[in-house]
DNA sequence: TAAGAATTGAGAATCCAATCTCAAATCAAC
DNA sequence: GTTGATTTGAGATTGGATTCTCAATTCTTA
């Protein structure tokens, strides 16, 4: 049996409303900026719970910190500003990257990342 | 001013005769066939100075322990295998990759990374 | 080969994300 | 509302990679 709890719902709702990937701490920055705070060990607990559920995804980039986003943004790849730091979707995607692998090695997926300058960095 | 040391020789061969990508104990493990053993604290600090050198650099697959390679294999990319969790290079690109951006998003460089099978563990 | 500077090795210490602890609070069902 | 199960929050703890410490060793130059 599992409850829906505030922390819970402000989780989801903070993650599904958010354009881009978020970390535990962006969460918990976000969701405390109401009344009452939320703990990271709550943070945690609920992005491993909705990792189990299935509703969202990790999105590990190298020299970020891990973050999330919901399940359901279709295929597509990010974008990591480095001077920010901050992780960004980009749609779209190419084609016969399975091709680049030797023959005998199985490809299951894959991810491009992006490194540059974002919008807002870049206009200083 | 630096010296060129027994272990620092040692450690960057490795890497060069490696045809993949190193752990830092992949090298330490790999510079004690021989007779002497050489500290772990030893490998990071050659590690350290050969990436100021620019003749090695560092590949981060999430979900690998960071490896080091030589600097200069040329543009290329890597599979990651989810079994034995061994990082491979893997030679071609794709382009148009910068397409995939925002307009007002430099690009500045690229990763694409493979997750799948190798060889060896795809036939058990 | 003498001397000063840089490097090494072993283990301790640090860092930091993630997890655990446990009493208090919250939730769902009756 | 009562009750028992689940969840929360704060801080302590863990785990694993990396760095630090410092005496001993090695290297370079002269």
């Amino acid at each position: 049996m599992s409850y829906s709890t505030r922390q819970r719902e402000v989780i989801l709702e903070i993650l599904q409303q958010s354009d881009r990937p978020l970390t535990p701490p962006d969460i918990r920055e976000r969701a405390s900026q109401g009344s009452a705070g939320i703990g990271l060990a709550t943070v945690y607990r609920a992005l491993k719970f909705f990792m189990a559920q299935g509703m969202i995804v990790l999105v590990e980039i190298p020299g970020a910190v891990p973050c999330y986003e919901p399940a359901d943004r279709g295929h597509h790849h990010h974008f990591i500003c480095q001077q920010c730091r901050l992780v960004f979707d980009v749609q779209g995607c190419v084609h016969d990257l399975e091709a680049l692998a030797p023959r005998d090695f199985q490809v299951q997926r894959h991810d491009i990342i992006l490194y540059g300058v974002c919008a807002r960095c870049g206009a200083q």
